[in-house]
DNA sequence: AACCCGAGTAGTCTTACCTCA
DNA sequence: TGTGAGGTAAGACTACTCGGG
């Protein structure tokens, strides 16, 4: 997809799908890489929405971190400029005539005509006939409604009330604008999360599979060995391990063997702590991570 | 009971892309 | 070959309903 239209969010799914990522892997079948925002809106279950980062801190961390945070502290919108034509189209039915004419007038003044085409708080007959007529918030009540966001993202009847008042809208339209920008916010928050879980998944798999081959081939070596072959290494061996590159004095006696088999089979699907992590690797004759 | 919130969704608008004359 | 009009799909946005606290 080439189409660059402005979102409101920083990692929605389009944004994946265009750096090649996709989400599939993280919140189920239902969502694949080409599904759209609103087709990943809702074919997600309500359990996603709750995931919570209970993995242990992968190396890109505070990368997601940043990401997260750059995108619930900008949250800014950048809406494309509508066109005055369809500007005026979304808030009148004026004719096409009509319509035409708009287009020798200048942004601001659409702008200020698309404000007195609201609904507005005063005027509650019009908000019967317009009550599902589309709202189109301008820049400049956007721009509020967000600066209000980042303060509170909820607000109390008196701060609702005055923002209706200062943004010349109703209230109902203020709170309806904070409930789905709260929406927004979780939504962009799950969409990091489930980045965050599926590069952890991407981590894991690698290392699953390293350890996987690793004790297929310590499983041949010890059969086709008499006596084992970790009886052939010397009792005591120093060796760096390459992650931390401290020095160890692994110990490698008779005992050992099983155990590093035992490791290797119990990372299948846990990290091992970062406090047990020295053990003793009979082909590099080292101590690794 | 009234109020608020989250989740889901309908309706509307905007834009990009495609086809065709 | 270039271009403008019309159609359409996708995405964004606003507002509504409903259930729950």
């Amino acid at each position: 997809m080439k189409r660059q239209v402005a979102s409101y969010m920083d990692m929605n799914p389009q944004h994946l799908c265009d750096t090649g990522l996709s989400l599939d892997l993280a919140i189920g079948p239902a969502a694949s890489a080409t599904s759209t925002a609103d087709h990943y809106r809702r074919q997600q279950p309500r359990e996603s929405a709750s995931l919570t980062l209970s993995l242990a801190a992968a190396a890109d961390d505070d990368e997601v971190l940043k990401a997260m945070q750059s995108t619930v502290n900008t949250g800014e919108e950048v809406r494309p400029l509508a066109s005055p034509c369809s500007a005026v189209s979304s808030f009148s039915s004026a004719s096409a005539a009509a319509v035409c004419v708009k287009k020798e007038k200048d942004v601001e003044e659409v702008e200020a005509e698309r404000v007195s085409n609201n609904c507005r708080a005063s005027d509650e007959e019009e908000d019967n006939n317009c009550s599902r007529k589309k709202l189109r918030l301008t820049k400049e009540q956007s721009a509020l409604l967000e600066d209000r966001f980042k303060e509170h993202s909820t607000l109390n009847p008196k701060q609702k009330q005055a923002l209706a008042k200062q943004l010349n809208l109703r209230p109902r339209q203020v709170e309806v604008w904070f409930q789905n920008r709260r929406a927004r916010t979780k939504l962009k928050q799950t969409e990091v999360d489930c980045e965050f879980l599926k590069r952890c998944y991407e981590t894991l798999t690698t290392e699953n599979q390293r350890l996987q081959k690793e004790l297929q081939e310590l499983r041949a070596l010890k059969f086709s060995q008499q006596p084992p072959f970790y009886m052939q290494f010397p009792a005591a061996t120093r060796s760096m391990c390459p992650s931390c590159e401290r020095i160890s004095r692994s110990t490698a006696t008779a005992t050992d063997g099983p155990k590093i088999v035992g490791s290797a089979a119990s990372v299948v699907v846990a990290a091992p702590p970062k406090s047990s992590h020295h053990f003793f690797n009979p082909f590099t004759n080292s101590a690794r991570c």
